[in-house]
Parts: structure tokens; sequence; C-alpha cells
DNA sequence: GTTGTGCATTGATGTACATCAAGAAACGAA
DNA sequence: TTCGTTTCTTGATGTACATCAATGCACAAC
């Protein structure tokens, strides 16, 4: 365990590494993703300051997501061994709820619900990040985002 | 903790629930689902023997999922408290890595991968339920799956 | 047997969102 | 500042999948 400084822009896991870490944030902006076989990236999870983040992937299989750096962060660098997940299973039945909600959104809402959903639910990440990365979390495209956010800007 | 037989059909949680348990399937199959407002049914997890179902939402607020029960089973209903998960550390992350997996597939893939991808993963499922649920699971239509299906038997 | 009920399939049509392309606006580097 | 990138927006068109409706099929109740 270990805490490292991280620049903007910085990679810290790979899709198919081995042995990845779980990233505490103090401070900053991390997000892991996915890149799909057309090069599409998916942002699976933001992570601001206090939130954790890392691959669920067991320590000795090759990991699925990249993790990078959207702001000048500190980190606390983590093992992913047993004893840290033993440590953590309020942390783990948190994140269990937050992905069964993910998983309710993407099949039964529109992208305008989804969207409303995560202002409501993340309001200080919107102002962080450029619209077309909540666009790849919502799973849409920033082209449909934008339009989204006419429609509602028109609403009032 | 106790072993209760349930019969298909029944109903052992509905949305809006406090206090829910967690299911360990000694036998028998069981499967959470949400209801949208449109009255749709989405699948969110089959459980067949050896699986846990539980709705992830903490011990004092009213859940999202329905459970209920698809074939006569055998299973051990566990309390959420915070015992049973400090116990099951390696379960969640389990859960966590199969949850990662769904919302990848969810957002980067089309019908037909989704399917297979489920068939290569669940292939003893495929037999036991209606082909309308593992529609509902993988969210699309029973009408879209069965096209789905029959693209992939014209294929070879 | 008949009648029902749920499920799978198929076709016709609809729609939410993607894709592509172009322009405008914001941002960062020199 | 200016230049070059990246981001956001808007329109035109395309497409994967949904919806709706009809048909056939299996299976259970009687």
């Amino acid at each position: 365990m270990k805490r490292i400084t991280v620049k903007k822009g910085q990679l810290l896991q790979r899709t198919g590494d081995l042995n990845s870490k779980i990233f505490q944030v103090e401070s900053g902006l991390l997000r892991s993703y996915s890149i799909d076989k057309k090069g599409k990236e998916h942002i699976y999870q933001f992570a601001p300051e206090n939130w954790i983040i890392a691959d669920a992937t067991p320590i000795d299989e090759p990991c699925d997501l990249f993790i990078d750096c959207l702001e000048d962060s500190i980190i606390i660098q983590l093992e992913k061994d047993f004893d840290t997940l033993s440590n953590a299973p309020l942390k783990l039945a948190k994140r269990l709820k937050v992905l069964q909600k993910r998983i309710v959104m993407l099949m039964s809402s529109v992208a305008l619900e989804r969207y409303e959903h995560f202002i409501t639910t993340y309001p200080s990440i919107i102002q962080r990040v450029p619209q077309r990365m909540i666009a790849s979390y919502l799973g849409i495209t920033p082209e449909a985002l934008s339009r989204v956010r006419k429609e509602i800007s028109l609403r009032k």
C-alpha cells in the first residue's frame, strides 16, 4: 500500500494486465473503461474523491478494463489480495448496489431517463468531465446526449 | 439460517420489501428481476444450484428486485447482516466480476453477441427456462431472440 | 377427442438511437 | 494574441431492435 500522485491522462492499468491493483482516490478523478472491437470506448466507472476503483478480475487472470486519470490525482494503491478484500465487505456491498442499479437502468430506461438519473446521482461529475465521457458511461453517443440535453432545456 | 423448500412459481421477495434475505440455492432454479414502468420484466439474474441470489440493497432500505422460483427448489435462507457479508468476500468478488462482464456486454455488444456469450457461459440454463426469459436477461424481446437464433441456425 | 393457455415464430411497420458530415464554440499551447 | 485540437451541436440518413398482429405448436384440463 502506497500513496502516489498521478497526472491527468496517465494510464494506470490496461486490458490484459495481470496483477492489477485497487486504487483508492484521495483527490482527483479516475475512470475505468473498456474498448470494443470497433475501437469504441465504454466507460465503466468514474471514481472521484473517496471512491475505490478496480477491475473485478481475480489476481491471476488478465483484466478487462483500462484505468486512467481524468484529473491530477492523489491515490492510494492497494494490492488486490484476499485480506484487502476481506476488510472491505461493506464497500463491496455498496459497489454491488451501484452495479445493480446500473444494469436495471441499461435494460429498462431510455437515454433521457438514464441521463436524468446520472445527473441526480452524480451531480459533481457533470462539471468535471466532457460530455462525450458521460455519454460513454450512459451507453449512448455524444450526439444523442446533446439532443437529450437540448430536449430537457426546451422542456423548461 | 434455515433450509426451505419452495415450489415453482413461488415469490420470495418483491420490490419494496424491507429486510430481504440472501438465498443460497441447493437445488432448483431462482431468478431475480425488475419490472419497469411499462410493466415489462427485466431479468437481472438466474441462480441455479450453488449460486446465491439477493438484492444488493442494504437491510434498512426497500429493495429493487423481485425474486421468484422457476423450478421446485431447495434453498438456504440467510440473513443479510454484516457477518454474513463478511464471511463471503470471495463470493462477492466473483459476483462483481459477473456484473462487470454483464455491463460491458450490455454497452458494447449487439443481440447476437450477447446471446452467444450467454450460451457459452450458462449452457445449463438454456434448456431449463423459456426463451422469453433468456431474452429478458439479455435485454431484448422474445421476437428479437427468435430471429437471432434463426440466423445462427442458417449460418451452419 | 376439444378447448384453452402459454410459447415460439414470422411478417409488416415503427422508433430510438447510431452514424456520418459539417460548422461553431471552447480550450490549450506557443 | 493566433493556431490547432478537441468538444459540442445540428441535420440527413441508416439500422438494430421494438412493437403489433397473425399463425402454429405444444401441452394440460376436461
